[in-house]
RNA sequence: GGGGAAUUAACUCAGCUGGUAGAGUAUCUCCUUGACGUGGAGGAAGCCGUGGGUUCGAGUCCCUCAUUCCCCACCA
């Protein structure tokens, strides 16, 4: 006898040994080959800033599927680990962390010692998340582990700013960016979340010089009134027509601000008059440049008022509003408060209101790398999986605004370009320079501000290979296959990684992006920090093991649409497993010393073994294709029906009468095609739940190394047995027809009933006969004999049907024959329905016309099947009613 | 304001290119049969949101409406 496993699946005992295994012997290792086609998928670097939550999960199974399914399939397949310096998250976590141990502040600290604590940081927390993976059974080259800080991806991201700079598509400038003013950073226009708020609209009069008249505006942040430079009115309202030209006084501050005219401005909206602020709003900045407006910027880093805010000066933004609209109130010049929803940007980090202020800042401009980004998709190099994510993907690009890029932060990429103290020239390069290029003075300051961490990301598909080396794996595995990520990064990554791909290397950065949505509660909420609904992956990888989760995350989810996750589901899947796991117990505890292989059984296969290879075929088919379409959830569901549904509940049923019977030959071949059959449900399996179908393997006889080089089961056309699919089919269905009358007449399960069959068909003899061992240990049968004529049927006796025979059990003494003549009622009022509705289509001549033939030909057989089964039910219910 | 998605059995969701509706969970009845009670056998349960259209035929394609959700947007 070979192995033994336990008799409950404890995912404990093997997957941390499992995994260690795998890691010892290579496997995860991609290599150069020009033997083998590449398949390759950079992982969304983690930031470092936390732990793994379901959302990794979920996107690292996917990843680990399709990595493990092309490895299988003969692929040399790198799937790419690294993690994300995360510049703001991060920074914004190790201030908080030297505030609490040292008490003191970042500018206390000191950069050198600031950047020291940081590395420090992601060392603990890059390597939390490694182990994190690992345990989910993530099959990435580790070796190959990079990081956006680190030496390679930090030269990638000089040389494309340098390059870019060089092309003249980053700039410097003082713009209005989005300022967070908890994190004291600029925000690119991704990383502000709008939202819907109820505000105050507030209605000032703002005097008009020389005059006794006033002109009124209306605005949602009163506090800006101290930054305004003009109040502009649309050049044809006949309201405000005459007051162009002239000067308003502003409130409080008394400084003298000229009425312009602007078509920017909507006369239906709010009073018809703007009061333009240039330092604060987008809109007002525009119409400043166009008017040739002062700026006056009233605000510091954090919001509060500067000294240009007048009796303000240092308070903060919120707390100036009230005490300014309270003095406009005392002035007499608040008209009027009305209630307002409006749209008010937030930190993505934070959540704070973000500030739209002028600053001094690098930018992309991007509408020369935006184009080609549309291209590739619009001609299908790049394809989205569900395809309708490709109009998020324009509607960005086509709207796209350029992107700031600096922050003002110290853990990042510092930017490349230094600024002369004397002439004021700036400098950009690759390496500091020793002097400045215009006059040549050494008082070189470099910028003190880093890049937004997106822009490192950008380049993960060719930075992680080497670039801008030309390094074999950089001509191997670029473009890569897939890149698996969740909708709500679209903007910031995907968008980038394209342009910057097109840009640098000439060429797509991936052919598909397979887009999944977000892992919610069980209740359909969002998993966060503040509901404290959040499940830890860790946990549920303890008390479930990781292939139940890795399960969980993948059955019934379809691309693109989000999932609730549940106990229920987990236990589903745990229960699969444990399923799986004692099947294979099943099947070792009844292997001999010497199991034959498929080549060398002595004895031919019998019904069902034809029938399970050949369904075994069918469903390696429909699963293959399943996974080239990224239809994961489905080729999981087909590997899941076909493993409990045919070969727990029916294959291994229907081989015991071999294993326990004396024909050594029959039983040597029940042995091997299960053992044969199951090595196939591990392989398709592997991808989905590598620990146990490993573990399991490992078991098993004849067997080479691991399931997880072992190759995907190839095409075997000649194992497809149609005929022996329809014989089962009907066996089953006789099967199942006399256990559906043996429950429902409640016969004990020690009452064996004799069968008496009479068939029509030689087909329908056939399968009686191969089937009635079957008959027999799974219906209850004691024996079964056929009758010549249908009039030696017994009256006396429950019946049933099968394509081309009637079966008859007598059950003289325990039938109810009342009970009996109602189910045959049932099922006659059944076959005519049907009848009937076939007759409907047949009688239609459309459908005659221009169905297809073989439909036609169908429906026909069809009906004449249930006539069949008419005139035998009719015959019945007559000779039981006498 | 623009775009997208969802609406299928009590619950959570599948359902690819149109051909008589599926799974898991829950529920009901029975079963300690030599892998598994984390199990086995059987059952009940769906005008596939509304109204129209295309078609011989629509859960599946098109339009209308309703409800819910998401994304985008410089409505001062």
């Amino acid at each position: 006898m070979a192995n033994q496993l336990p008799k409950n699946y404890d995912p404990k005992d093997f997957e941390k040994k499992v995994y260690q295994d795998w890691l010892e012997k290579g496997y995860f290792r991609a290599e150069v080959n020009e033997n083998k086609t590449p398949f390759s998928i950079m992982l969304p670097p983690p930031n470092i800033t936390g732990a793994l939550h379901l959302g990794h999960a979920l996107d690292q199974t996917i990843q680990d599927i399709l990595i493990r399914y092309k490895r299988m399939s003969g692929f040399e397949a790198l799937w790419m680990p690294g993690t994300d310096h995360a510049s703001i998250a991060t920074e914004v976590k190790v201030v908080e962390k030297v505030k609490e141990e040292k008490g003191i502040s970042k500018k206390e600290l000191g950069r050198e010692k600031f950047m020291e604590e940081a590395w420090a940081w992601r060392d603990t927390y890059g390597r939390r998340i490694v182990e994190q993976m690992q345990q989910l059974g993530s099959s990435c080259d580790w070796d190959r582990e990079r990081f956006t800080m680190d030496e390679g991806c930090s030269a990638a991201v000089t040389e494309v700013f340098v390059r870019l700079f060089e092309k003249g598509l980053i700039y410097r400038g003082n713009r209005i960016i989005n300022w967070c003013p908890d994190c004291k950073t600029s925000l690119s226009d991704a990383e502000v979340e709008h939202e819907d708020k109820m505000g105050n609209f507030w209605h000032v009069k703002y005097p008009i010089k020389g005059e006794d008249g006033f002109i009124e505006i209306a605005t949602t942040r009163p506090e800006t009134i101290l930054g305004d430079t003009a109040v502009a009115v649309h050049p044809d309202d006949e309201r405000y027509k005459h007051l162009i030209g002239k000067i308003a006084i502003l409130p409080v501050l008394n400084r003298e601000i000229p009425i312009i005219a602007d078509t920017y401005v909507d006369p239906e909206f709010g009073t018809g008059a703007v009061k333009i602020t240039p330092c604060h709003d987008p809109n007002d900045f525009e119409v400043g440049v166009r008017h040739d407006l002062p700026q006056i910027r009233v605000m510091n880093d954090d919001a509060s008022i500067n000294e240009l805010g007048g009796p303000y000066v240092g308070m903060a933004r919120y707390e100036c509003r009230k005490a300014l609209v309270k003095d406009l109130e005392e002035l007499g010049l608040l008209v009027e408060v009305k209630e307002r929803n409006h749209s008010v940007g937030h930190c993505y980090r934070c959540h704070t209101a973000v500030e739209p202020l002028t600053s001094e800042q690098w930018f992309v401009r991007m509408e020369p790398l935006a184009k080609p980004a549309i291209d590739a998709v619009k001609d299908g190099s790049i394809k989205f999986v569900p395809e309708r994510f490709d109009k998020t993907y324009f509607h960005w690009l086509e709207n796209i605004r350029d992107w700031c890029i600096s922050r003002q932060l110290w853990w990042g990429h510092r930017i490349p370009a230094y600024y002369c103290d004397d002439c004021q020239e700036i400098t950009v390069a690759r390496q500091a320079p020793d002097a400045c290029s215009k006059c040549n003075s050494t008082n070189l300051r470099q910028d003190e501000d880093a890049l937004d961490t997106w822009f490192s990301s950008a380049l993960w598909t060719f930075s992680t290979l080497g670039w801008p080396e030309q390094t074999p794996e950089l001509k191997y595995f670029h473009p890569t296959d897939v890149l698996v990520t969740g909708y709500d990064i679209i903007f910031f990554w995907v968008v980038r990684m394209v342009f910057s791909s097109l840009e640098f290397m000439e060429e797509i950065p991936f052919k598909h992006v397979l887009i999944h949505g977000l892992v919610r509660d069980a209740q359909g909420r969002k998993m966060s920090k503040s509901l404290g609904n959040g499940v830890d992956p860790l946990q549920v990888i303890d008390e479930f093991g990781a292939d139940a989760l890795r399960y969980t995350l993948i059955q019934g989810n379809s691309p693109g649409s989000d999932m609730r996750f549940s106990q229920e589901k987990l236990e589903a899947a745990r229960n699969f497993a444990n399923k799986l796991w004692n099947a294979t117990r099943f099947v070792l505890m009844n292997l001999e010393e010497e199991v034959p292989t498929m080549e060398t059984l002595a004895d031919s296969l019998a019904l069902e073994d034809e029938w399970i290879l050949s369904r075994l075929e069918r469903t390696r088919q429909e699963v293959t294709a399943n996974l080239d379409k990224f239809e994961l959830g489905l080729a999981l569901q087909k590997i899941y029906d076909f493993t409990w549904n045919e070969y727990c509940d029916w294959y291994i049923e229907m081989t015991k009468t071999r294993l326990y019977g004396d024909n050594e030959d029959a039983r040597k071949t029940a042995q091997a095609v299960l053992t044969e059959v199951l090595k196939g449900i591990l392989r398709l399996l592997h991808p989905f739940m590598p620990f146990i179908t490993e573990e399991i393997w490992q078991t098993l006889p004849n067997t080479i190394g691991s399931v997880m080089v072992a190759p995907w089961p190839k095409a075997m056309e000649e194992a497809l047995k149609p005929q022996m699919e329809t014989r089962m089919e009907h066996l089953m269905t006789a099967i199942r027809n006399i256990r559906n009358i043996r429950a429902e007449m409640n016969v004990p399960h020690s009452v064996k009933a004799a069968l008496q069959v009479v068939a029509q068909t030689e087909e329908s003899r056939q399968i009686i006969t191969m089937g009635t061992p079957y008959l027999k240990s799974l219906a209850g049968i004691a024996d079964v004999s056929f009758l010549e004529k249908e009039e030696d049927a017994p009256n006396l006796a429950v019946s049933t049907m099968i394509p081309g025979a009637q079966l008859y059990i007598p059950l003289a003494e325990l039938i109810d024959l009342d009970k009996e003549i109602q189910r045959l009622e049932k099922e006659k009022e059944k076959a005519l329905a049907e009848i009937k509705r076939v007759e409907g289509k047949l009688s239609n001549e459309g459908f005659m016309k221009k169905a297809p033939e073989k439909l036609v030909e169908e429906e026909k057989a069809k009906k004449a099947g249930f006539e069949e089964m008419l005139v035998t039910l009719e015959k019945r219910i007559a000779e039981l009613k006498i």
